[in-house]
DNA sequence: GCCAACGTTGGC
DNA sequence: GCCAACGTTGGC
């Protein structure tokens, strides 16, 4: 059976769940996604998927390790849960709007590969999370660039 | 804190 | 179905 690693790049503000939550907790739902098109991409995914976890929103931005998605897609429960801030009055259990799968933490880099060093990098220059006005929180990434990545973080090492 | 870019909502 | 108004994201 063909069974193809694929690649992807979510971004989290740290200051409400960063690399280091992941790392202690070890797996985490990725509740709270409200994007269709962020969601397509997590109905899109399969175990064992390599994820870029990057920092937006915080001081120093960029990809501060690796993931990998622990579970298949399945329906986001804060949808259903009325005290949840992400409730959607629209879903029901029958139909469910949003999915989400679950993540693993695989590593942190010593250092990050920070947004201004990955648009320094040229090859990088087509990454979707580059692109002026993208906000998509959850991107699929080129293993070219997944990999670039891994070997930027690997200066410091 | 500002604001550009984007997605969503709702009136028509 | 259009589009103005609004809310949110996220870099700066």
């Amino acid at each position: 059976m063909k069974t193809e690693t694929r690649y992807w790049l979510m971004k989290s503000e740290p200051e409400s769940y960063s690399i280091g939550h992941l790392k202690k907790d070890r797996k985490t739902a990725w509740n709270g996604v409200r994007n269709y098109q962020a969601r397509n991409f997590m109905r899109d995914m399969k175990i064992g998927d390599q994820i870029l976890f990057y920092h937006s929103n915080c001081k120093v931005m960029g990809v501060y390790g690796v993931a990998k998605v622990a579970s298949a897609p399945y329906p986001d429960p804060t949808q259903f849960d009325p005290k949840s801030h992400y409730f959607d009055t629209k879903a029901t259990k029958a139909k469910p709007i949003w999915d989400l799968v679950d993540i693993a933490y695989v590593s942190m880099f010593k250092e990050p590969v920070t947004l201004i060093d990955i648009r320094a990098t040229p090859s990088l220059k087509s990454m979707i999370i580059l692109q002026t006005g993208s906000r998509l929180s959850v991107t699929p990434v080129d293993p070219a660039h997944f990999n670039t990545i891994l070997a930027l973080a690997k200066r410091y090492m």
